[in-house]
This record gives structure tokens, sequence and C-alpha cells, in this order.
DNA sequence: TCTCCTATATACTCGTCGGTATATTGATTA
DNA sequence: TAATCAATATACCGACGAGTATATAGGAGA
């Protein structure tokens, strides 16, 4: 066992390395991210991703194959992202329309994360053909969790017998909103936003009778 | 005045050639729009948009000024179709609730034309610092039209006390949507998604007791 | 008729950017 | 210690695409 107060070696090992490989990975990751959410993927070159890290664009390369594997993999944490929160939120106790607010609120949150951001700023357009076909799979599976937590609700009868497609688009897309427009540094955090606009959307507008 | 049935004459005058002109800038306008909205506005090239109108990119240098211009005549022209909707039902009788009803269905219906389609597919970092605070301006009247609504629709009685602001904000939002996944060819018509929407909205999810 | 304007094309410039070839340095391992 | 591999840099290539210089052809007006 290593001696209390041991000066950290700077001879690594095995795993150390791998720790620092992965870790230079996710920094190249986060820089990228913020720079396509705040410029636009097209705008954004690598060399800019490469400077604001204060390294050399071969070195992204040596981190990622290419550009769109760069943003393919920031789409892929965004997409983890909503996936965990649809799928813990489903096994949860509590009714349909229980579980489903917590899945929007969830997911409301994940929309106002870097990652989660780049999902809902990231058009088909800008992926390959299969980079494309990947990412619709991957968000239509979300699409169906919702779906599927929309029926439980309606069978259980805590939620309204609503046409259940053209619901979860119209909640998506509520809830993918907020990664257009929202600021990090606004009023609001992003947790009151969230509540606030899953509550308009499960009690709607018209007065209750 | 002229002959019956007199054949055109291939001399233009002064108001002809100004119409011949406006046509043309149209047809360009037209076909820009749908490349942008299919493939992105960085991914298209005004050689592509010339081709597919069988010019020249010169051509398109004669008619407008230069790409950016290009986007914002676009962006321009759904705003301009956004701010209609808006005005136009808001004039109407009713209470607060059924004007709002009625903006947002137009808004909805909006968001499936080709140019609405571009306002909620071009995010300010496609735009020049100057056009962009014009874009902002622009989304930002129509917002306060719908709060205005909203609050009409409060004070009426017609509309449950909600929190004005966030409530526009998810309004806009759900309704923005179908601007990035609505076909032309799908099975819904654009007026059936629209109804739909907006019933869900105004209704909420929670059964009314 | 001579000139000017409009509409259009061809062919170019030039900057940017994705991606790569290659060199270097230092640690790991046989 | 020699060979190898990881990490990083510099310098380059090639494509693409916005925007322009320039030519032409024909109608409009003086």
């Amino acid at each position: 066992m290593p001696l209390p107060n041991a000066a950290p070696s700077p001879f690594r090992s095995r795993e150390e390395r791998e720790r620092d490989r992965e870790e230079k990975r996710e920094a190249v990751l986060r820089a990228a991210v913020r720079m396509f959410n705040a410029r636009g993927f097209h705008a954004t070159s690598l060399d800019d991703v490469a400077a604001s890290l204060g390294i050399s664009k071969p070195t992204i390369y040596h981190y990622l194959g290419n550009k769109e594997q760069v943003l393919i993999e920031c789409v892929t944490r965004g997409l983890e992202l909503l996936s965990a929160a649809a799928d813990t939120a489903r096994a949860q106790p509590g009714d349909g329309l229980a579980r489903l607010r917590s899945v929007l609120r969830s997911y409301a949150l994940v929309m106002m994360d870097d990652f989660g951001r780049c999902v809902v700023r990231t058009g088909d357009e800008f992926l390959s053909p299969e980079g494309a076909a990947l990412f619709r799979a991957r968000k239509r599976a979300i699409d169906l969790s919702i779906r599927a937590l929309i029926e439980d609700g309606i069978a259980d009868g805590s939620i309204a017998p609503v046409d259940v497609r053209m619901t979860a688009f119209t909640l998506a897309g509520a809830l993918n909103w907020p990664g257009r427009w929202h600021a990090p540094d606004g009023p609001l955090t992003p947790s009151e936003i969230a509540n606030a606009m899953v509550d308009i959307l499960i009690g709607g507008l018209a007065p209750r009778a």
C-alpha cells in the first residue's frame, strides 16, 4: 500500500494513462459541444476547438476520427441522458400521469445541458446518411418511451384519452425548445423552467370547471 | 384599350419589366428556402440554388445582394406570415381563449409552410450581428402579441391564471416543432396537425374532473 | 443610329477548412 | 539499450464556395 502523503509520482501506470486519455477525449468533446451550440456546427472549425483548448488540430484527430464523429459523440451523450431520464422515471412508482410528469421534467432539464442542447440543435442535415439514420433511431426510441407512458396513463385513468402520437410530439416539441433559447445565466433556474413548462403542459390553459 | 384576344406582345412595358424582375426574385427566394430547409443554410451553395433554377450564380447576385440577404429575405417572409397570423386573429371577436386558439392554429399552419419553417430552422448563429438583432426583435414582437392575448384571456376568465411568459414560450415551442419534423407528404394534413396540437395545449393532459 | 441599361454567362480569385504527411520527444517494453 | 508506441506539433494539400471581373447580347431612350 502507498505511503501516506506520498508525493504523486510523475510516472503513470497503464490505467492512469488510459484514464488520462479518456479525460482528454472528454475535454475535447466538452469544448466542441459548447462551440457547436454557440456558433453552429458548420461555423465551428476544429482549429477553433483545438485553439480553445490550447492544442492543435491533429491532436483532436488523435482522439477522435473526424469532425462528424465529434458531433456524433456529442449527440450520443445527449441522447443517452435523455434515454436515462425516460427509463429511470418510467420505473418509478405512481400512476401514469405522475410518472410522465417525472419524465417530462427530467427531459426538460437535459435540454438545458450542453449535450442535451446539442441533440436539439443538430438537424439530420448535418449528418451523413448513416449517422442520420442512427440519430433518428435513437430519437424514435425515446419517443416510443414517452408514448408508452402516455398510454399507461390513459389506461389507468390518470390521463385524458388523447391522441397518443400527437401528444408525444407536442410535449417533446415544447420541451425541446429551451435547448434553443435558454441561456444558463438567465434569472430562472433550469429546474424552475422545467417545473413551469410541465405544469402548463399537464394542466392546459382552459380553466378547470 | 387593347383588342380582345390580342397576341401577347414580346415587348414589355416598364411595369411589366418590373413585375418580371419581382417574379424572378421570388422564384430565387422560393428555390433557396426549399434548399435551405432541406440541407441547411451552410450546406447549400448559391451555385446549387442557381442550378436548380437553370441559371448561374451571378444572376442571383443580380437580384439579391449576397447569401445572407437571401436568407434574411426568406426569414422575413416567414416572420411576416407569423405576424399576420397573430394580428388578424387578434382582431377577431370572441373571448381571449377563443382568439388565442385561433392565433395558435394559424401559427402552427405557418410552421408547415416553407418560409415559416425557415424561421424556425434559422438560428441566430447563421446571421451577422445586425441580422440577428433584427431577427430577434421581430420574433420578440410576435411573442409579445401572444402574451397579450394570454393576458386578455386571463383577464376575462377564459384562461386559467398561468405564468404568461412561460406559457408563451411553451406554446410557441410546441408549435415551432412541426417546422422541423413535418413532411408535406405525411398522412396528416397541416390543418389536422394544427388542430390536434392546439387542442392538447389548450386542454392539457390531466382528465377534467 | 449611338449610347446606355438590363440580364445573363464564363471564368476567375481567394479565403477557409477538413484532413494528412511527417517530424519530434519522451516514456514503455523487450 | 534498441525498438516501439503515444502524444503532440508544423506544415502542407485539395476541395469547396462566396463573391467578382469581365464579356455579350439585346432592348430602350435620346
